[in-house]
DNA sequence: TCTGGGGTCCTAGGACCC
DNA sequence: TCTGGGGTCCTAGGACCC
């Protein structure tokens, strides 16, 4: 039996943590530059936000209902996430981290569902404060949806295939299917195929002739016959980006090679984080997709001769990228740097015999630098490449303070 | 005025091989 | 006029996820 725990609106969950004042509120996080709302409070639901809406589309409801508005903190939320996910690590055998807020979890058939769901949320709202949904299930699609029928209901819940369950499946439309998105939510809808059960009820040969094996799958999976098994092992990552969107347009080479620098700094960063080596880089930069006439995207490939997390090196080539693209009448508003085709660091390639002795003393360079922003913040350290400051930094008009990572915005409690 | 960021998997088609 | 059969690898693009 699979299991699918959720922590419920999970990004203004762990403000509330440490905001109690923000309980029973509408409150709204903010995507970076605080452009898009990404995560909602129940009562903001309720008012009719919804996922992914610009914040000055809903400027007047903002101000109608007193909504609380943040500025994304993911610092707080990775970290949270880490203590939900240990938790439950603690408590389960099988565990497969599956998102930021949500993991599977394979039980034994003869559990008492219920139970066992019930104790789980308790402990983990005990431990860490965030609220959950589970939802039990045969296979993990439905599990899945037995998890949106928990959040509704606010109890552990569980659905299968059989005629017990038929009323709920007829209940939940098409789309809401882990697997079926906005494309082939509409297709089936012209195949009359509206609900999980009508599409439980479908043939799966047609599924797969008609879209694909990925369909085909959901579908079995919705008859209860499991083909997507737990992944117990956190397999390495297969492309690592850095991507944003600049508070104001910039159309000067110079700031936008420094932007590229940060990125590239942070993907460097990240690559060395998780012992890996890329082979390829590709770099690109945009207009914006809604105030511009015409589109523009401009992009570079680079194939390395040798795989590298080198800070320096991934900087240079980010920059030469920006440099052959640069079009001084466009007005970039998006950059975005990503490392593909990427290797194991402890596993020297054949192409590496032949770097010189000089590139290979390098890392101790980005070791001393990473330890030294591992214990005062990333960006305490960085090549000059980088620059300081400036106007294109990110926007976080609302932002709360790192409450678990850092020891200088540490919650105080005063004791009377 | 103002519109997020970071991933994965599958498929079709082209290039190339013997 | 008529032009094989079988295979692999790579890439671009589409669709999905949170």
């Amino acid at each position: 039996m699979f299991a699918l725990i959720d922590c419920n609106n999970f990004f203004v969950s762990c403000e509330r943590v440490f905001r109690p004042d923000l309980e029973n509120k509408p409150v709204i996080v903010l995507s970076n530059n605080d452009g898009c709302a990404i995560a909602r409070s129940n009562e903001a639901k309720l008012l009719g936000i919804p996922m992914g809406a610009p914040l000055f589309e809903i400027r007047h409801l903002v101000k109608a209902y007193d909504i609380q508005v943040l500025s994304c903190n993911f610092e707080l939320y990775g970290d949270m996430s880490r203590r939900v996910m240990n938790i439950l690590q603690q408590e389960c055998e099988k565990v497969e981290v599956y998102s930021v807020d949500e993991a599977f979890l394979e039980f034994n058939d003869s559990i008492n569902w219920a139970e066992e769901g019930d104790r789980l949320r308790k402990h983990i709202l005990q431990c860490t404060g965030i609220p959950t949904s589970i939802g039990f299930g045969p296979t993990k699609t439905l599990a899945k949806l037995a998890n949106l029928e928990s959040k509704v209901r606010g109890i552990s819940c569980y659905i299968d295939h059989t005629k017990a369950y038929h009323d709920n499946l007829k209940a939940i439309p098409v789309a809401k299917i882990w697997g079926i998105g906005t494309r082939l939510n509409k297709s089936l809808k012209e195949h009359g195929v509206y609900t999980a059960y009508d599409l439980m009820t479908t043939d799966p040969a047609w599924a797969r002739r008609k879209y694909n094996v990925i369909v085909e799958r959901t579908l079995r999976e919705l008859g209860g016959i499991s083909c997507l098994s737990l992944s117990l092992i956190q397999e390495s990552k297969k492309s690592i980006q850095i991507t944003r969107s600049l508070s104001e347009p910039v159309q000067d080479l110079e700031t936008l090679k420094q932007i590229i620098a940060r990125y590239g700094f942070r993907l460097a960063h990240k690559l060395r984080a998780s012992s890996q080596k890329t082979m390829t880089i590709w770099v690109y930069a945009r207009n914006s997709r809604y105030r511009s006439e015409k589109p523009v995207f401009h992009q570079q490939t680079i194939v390395l001769a040798a795989p590298t997390n080198d800070t320096t090196s991934i900087i240079t080539l980010a920059q030469q990228a920006v440099e052959s693209f640069f079009d001084p009448t466009v007005a970039y508003h998006k950059l975005g740097i990503m490392a593909i085709d990427l290797r194991d660091a402890n596993a020297p390639s054949a192409k590496e015999l032949f770097v010189s002795v000089n590139q290979s003393r390098k890392p101790d360079i980005d070791k001393v630098m990473d330890s030294i922003n591992q214990r005062f913040g990333l960006g305490t350290v960085r090549p000059l490449s980088c620059g300081q400051s400036v106007g294109w930094m990110n926007k976080r008009d609302h932002k709360t303070p790192a409450y678990t990572t850092n020891w200088k915005t540490l919650v105080e409690v005063k004791a009377k």
